[in-house]
This record gives structure tokens, sequence and C-alpha cells, in this order.
DNA sequence: AATAAATTTGACTCAAGAGTCAAATTTATA
DNA sequence: TATAAATTTGACTCTTGAGTCAAATTTATT
């Protein structure tokens, strides 16, 4: 019996526990991310943060650290996914173009989709975080600039200064945070579908 | 004499320092305007703003009634001279797409050169100036985008849905002012005309 | 039901920064 | 040099919003 409760307490309950905190605490960043994304980092507050969620500002301190914290972590929630969006396409695709073509329309993909949208507000955080913040978007820019130049190695993308190439191609997608609102008048999929169309012929030496 | 210096009281003086406040406050919100861009509006203090024209804080509300007038200003003054390049290029160019790539290039032009920079935050404005700035926004969107519609209609430009094209190619240059550092690696020049190379070929129709 | 841990809250403090204003200073004019 | 207008300032006030904390409430366990 107690050795049965003693279990309960050691592998149950603390696991529950701690996935539901967990849960919550992801929910806290998400929904703060979203208003960030809507108002501006300044112009949302931690108490209309709260309100959201059906709290008070003060609960909000029991999931994280600081305004800032929220902040850093959007940001890298973000840039993990796009990690991972990277590793996903590695195995696929023959040319650099079409490797491009994958992982550019998954990165338009995952910005039409819940509420994942890549903030600008890096001057908002501090020295350090701002930091890791910058080499992850520079560890992405890198990623495409790879695959671009793989392009222009193999021939299927025009040659052309790779960096200013892929800028080109980045704003395109961080502009979508700006103007896109799920359930519009064209669907997420259709956007990511065009945007690759248009990064394509963009990009790609003519056959 | 006394006629005289009515006269002068009345016509030469008044000019002078009429054009001199206005020179100077043109010079506070270009100034503002920079410091905002680089570090964002509300990282950005009036106390900073002003001491980097040598003034203290008090000095630039002899000049604007406030900080949001600034942001205000500044948005229209770049909104002011992307009319002003739309009205410059209306005679230009044959096709459709001439005409996009004429106006695209000057756009990208501007905005490699002097402090002009599309600000993004406006969130941070009141409700009627926030309202102006969208209208103004929007009327330069409804330019470029009556250029690619041309270009569709006579065949210069490939058919797509124009008003995601339209924001693709505005997000590439919105992004611009978050990477391009003048007198960076690469001359404002050159990203101009990469930027035209780039856009065209996303956007013509193969001959 | 009693207890302990986890969660949430009301009522604070504190700092930063926008904005004000009467007084000081500078500049131009006669 | 005297004077009047334009410009600038130091020393304020006021508001907003982040962050804290002891106490209240809720949830799970026996």
């Amino acid at each position: 019996m107690s050795v049965t409760s003693q279990h309960k307490l050691a592998e149950n309950r603390p696991f529950d526990r701690e996935a539901q905190y967990n849960a919550k605490r992801r929910a806290v960043i998400r929904s703060a991310a979203a208003a960030f994304r809507r108002r501006g980092y300044h112009n949302a507050s931690m108490t209309e943060i709260a309100k959201s969620l059906g709290l008070t500002k003060a609960a909000l301190y029991y999931y994280v650290k600081s305004k800032e914290e929220i902040l850093f972590e959007a940001h890298i929630m973000v840039y993990d996914k796009m990690d991972e969006l990277v590793k996903a396409v590695r195995g696929q695709g023959d040319t650099g173009l079409e490797k491009l073509q994958l992982l550019y329309g998954e990165f338009a993909h995952m910005l039409t989709r819940d509420g994942l949208a890549l903030l600008t507000d890096i001057d908002s955080l501090n020295g350090e975080n701002q930091e890791t913040v910058l080499k992850r978007r520079g560890k992405i820019e890198r990623a495409v600039t790879r695959l671009v130049e793989k392009g222009m190695a193999d021939d299927s993308i025009k040659k052309a200064d790779a960096k200013v190439t892929v800028f080109f191609l980045m704003g395109a997608l961080n502009w979508l945070n700006v103007w896109y609102e799920a359930g519009g008048r064209i669907s997420g999929d259709d956007i990511a579908q065009q945007f690759v169309a248009q990064m394509s012929v963009g990009v790609a030496n003519p056959t």
C-alpha cells in the first residue's frame, strides 16, 4: 500500500502535474505571442494577455519569469519549428531548386497556420537573448542560403548574389504576418502554393 | 524708415525664421524616424532622440506636439515620397511590367538612401492617425496592384492573384529596412538593381 | 474530513519615460 | 546697448505598466 502510493507519488502524479504545467506555460507563450504579433510587443500589456487567458497578471508570473522571457521564447519557438522543417526536407528533393521549393513551402505553410509568426521586435530583448535570437535567425538564413547556392551550383537556380536573393525571399515571408489574417479571402494553402510559385520563377533558371 | 522696418518684419525675417523652424522640425522627425527604425518606436526615448540632436527633451516639444506625432509624420513622409515616385513613373514605360520595374526600382532605391524607411509600428498610433496611415499604405498598394493588373492584361505579367503578388513584392521591400545597413558590403544601387531583377523574373511572362 | 501541495489573486511597489512650464539664454533688430 | 522675440533648459508632474508577495482558493491525496 505505502509502496503503491509512493509509486503513484513519484511516477503518476508528478508527470501529470508537470505536463499540465508545461502545457499551460506553452499556452501562455503562444497566446502572448499572438498578442505581440497583433498589437506589437509594447502595446500588449501583461494584464491584457492574462485577461485573454482568463487569468490575472500575477498568475502569469507563476509560469514565466518576465515579459521579456515570453518574447524570447516566442522567438525560439518559431526557430525551433523552422529547424525542424529544415531537417524534415533534408533528404527530399533533388536539385537545389527542388529543395528550396519544399522548404519555402513549408515555411509559408507554417506561418499561415496556428499563430506561429516571425516576430520582428528583437530590440526589446536584452543583450544575451538578443544575440541568441539573431544567431538562430542567422542559422535559418544560412540553411536557405546553402540551398540557393547548391541550386546555383547544379544550375537549377540563376546565379546572383545569394545573400540578397535570400533576403528577398525571407522578406516576403516575414511580411506575411503583417497582412495575412487566418480565415481571410485566401486560404493558407493557397498562399503557400502561390508563394512557392512566385519564388520559384523568380529564382529558377529558365530551362 | 518705420515702413521699411515694418516691411522687413513682415516679409524678410518671418520667412527666414519660418524656414529655419521648418527645417529643424523636419530634422527632428528624420532623426527620430531613424532611431525608431534602428531601435523600435518604444525603445527609442525622447531624451535619447533629443540628445542625438544635441538638444534637451523639452526642446523637442517646441517642434512637435507628441512622440506619436513624430511617428505619424515619419510614416507620412515616406508615403508622400512614394506617391511622388508613383507620379514620376506614370508617363514612363510601356507595358505593365516595364512600369512596375521602374516603380519597384525607385522604391528600392529610396529605401536604401537617406534614412527613409517603411516603419511597421502602426499599432502605436491612435485610431485616427492609424487609419490615415493605413489608407496611405493602401493607396500605394493599389497603385502597384494596378500596374500588376495592367501587366496581366497586356500579357507582360503572368496571371496570378494580383494581391498576393503585390504583398510578396512589398514584403521584400519592407524587410529591406531590417537587414540593410547603409555602407555595407552591397551598395544601395546594387540592391535596387537586384531586387528589380528578382522581382521581374518572378513576375514576368516567359517570352 | 484533514492536510498538503499547487494555483491564483488583490493590493501593493517601483521605474521609466512622456509631457509641462516658468525661467534662463540666445539671436536678431533698431 | 536696449529690447523683444525665438529658442532652450532644469526641474518638475503624472501615467502606465512590469513585477512582487503574503494571503486566499482550488485540487489532489489519504
